[in-house]
DNA sequence: CTGTATCCAAATCGATACTG
DNA sequence: CAGTATCGATTTGGATACAG
């Protein structure tokens, strides 16, 4: 398709399904939210705000079956489960930390930045109303 | 909604809709192909593999609302467009090279753990078939 | 070339009910 | 408590047609 195209693009790597996986709607905050310490099933539900217990699961399972988080379960009653990040995901919470923290650091400037778009939208639809 | 909750958890801050918009299907790879450079609409609808022209457009007026992309249009037939990063889109650069970075250090590591994932699930349902 | 508009298919997701 | 199963609503996204 692009063979012509000499330059590597991210979109095009053997990376591409890791990134995917990354970028799919609560794994970066699942990742967050476990941190350095264990969480169980329902602190995570209560933390992640607005998650439901089928994306929950349905996202720890994704990183568990990619090596990212490890899932332990003690056979009582009632069932406790605890999660942790494995130490390849510690080292993706340094990036996840990373950007949560670039996040916090610009969202006034991203929040004037969209401000400033909407009413610039709004002006060329009515110019001089 | 979460009054209640004392603890700072990353999906519950301010910053929640700026880690969702970076979150979304295409923005990652959209930034990571304009990197440091500029390019037109064709050129990153080419180099990123698998996005429509349709979403090429939504996302690239998510990321110039947020003051991450910039837009320049020559008025010329045809039209020519370029698009690069903002001094802010360049900050959030780093991030993003940071994390393609560790995916494809990490991908051999990950595909081995999807491996042993599914492996170690087809034995739970025929244990000695 | 760089879009916008419309329509439709598919994936995603939440609510609910149920299980060990 | 920690899930699984199912279903319907919503969202997303691709294909197509068309415009400046």
């Amino acid at each position: 398709m692009q063979a012509a195209e000499a330059e590597w693009t991210p979109s095009q790597c053997r990376a591409r399904d890791i990134l995917d996986r990354i970028g799919d709607k609560w794994s970066l905050y699942v990742i967050a939210t476990i941190g350095d310490g264990t969480k169980r099933f329902n602190q995570l539900k209560r933390e992640i705000d607005g998650i439901s217990q089928r994306m929950l699961t349905v996202t720890l399972r994704g990183l568990e079956r990619d090596g990212i988080v490890t899932r332990t379960m003690y056979p009582v009653m009632p069932p406790r489960v605890e999660y942790s990040l494995t130490e390849l995901g510690r080292t993706l919470l340094e990036n996840v930390t990373a950007f949560v923290l670039w996040a916090e650091r610009h969202v006034d400037e991203i929040e004037a930045a969209r401000a400033r778009y909407d009413a610039r939208a709004a002006e060329e639809v009515e110019p001089f109303a």
